[in-house]
DNA sequence: CTGGATCCTCACCGATACTG
DNA sequence: CAGTATCGGTGAGGATCCAG
């Protein structure tokens, strides 16, 4: 088998995690990608990636960074002032990724309208024959 | 500002929508990923695709197979046989699309064990001062 | 300013049963 | 074999309040 995973028995536990899956499902959650993709110009402090990103909850936006600091990706600098100012920045593991994540970003932006045209060309296939 | 994407105002409908949410927010989803990864080497049948993932419901292959037709990535072949046939195959959006995340899974496999590592030897910052 | 703690909702998804 | 329909549990995530 040539897959880049193996298939996971149906009442084995999710731990088995392929490499695939645990690293993929992070960063594919809803706000990962996007917080990555904000900070690597630039180091941000927490208000300026909120506010560049616009729609994520503080919560969200806190958990988020927290998970990606867990991970290795991202550095967080606290500067012991007050009132208190904390940076983020990608580490070197987080810019690695990136270099793999751009070609699909610019995948996106370049092919956004073929898939939104596909989308409205589709036509679904007949439920059921009526009378 | 260099970024990929524009702020999305809070209270803005979601219908927004650019490029890099609206593509990869799909197959950003549990399984998208992991079906196209599985129908890339060759075609397979619904059953074929279900048992190379291992534990994915009917229910949620079918659905995911459906949306990724519908965005253009997949193409879904119907023998009018009986019992019926219908196969699964990459569209050359597909295996466009595909081929920029090859890298990231690639990737994946590579610095699992660095990841892994960053998570264990991560300590959270103390919440706050105890008495 | 930078978050943590709580509450609450809704969409995701699995399990099951049923059809062509 | 290849799905659709329905039900119900669970968890992601928004809103809000509070603290250092």
């Amino acid at each position: 088998m040539s897959l880049p995973f193996p298939p996971v028995a149906p009442g084995s536990d999710l731990a088995c995690k392929c490499p695939v899956r645990d690293v993929l499902d992070r960063i594919g959650d809803r706000w990962s990608l996007l917080v990555l993709l904000v900070i690597a110009p630039k180091t941000l402090r927490f208000t300026e990636v909120k506010r560049a990103i616009g729609d994520i909850s503080q919560r969200m936006l806190s958990q988020t960074l927290r998970t990606l600091e867990k991970d290795g990706y991202v550095l967080r600098t606290v500067y012991p002032t007050v009132p208190p100012k904390v940076e983020y920045c990608l580490t070197d593991l987080g810019r690695s990724l990136l270099a793999r994540i751009d070609p699909l970003v610019e995948w996106a932006n370049a092919h956004h309208d073929q898939v939104r045209q596909a989308r409205e060309s589709y036509v679904p296939p007949p439920a059921a024959t009526p009378l």
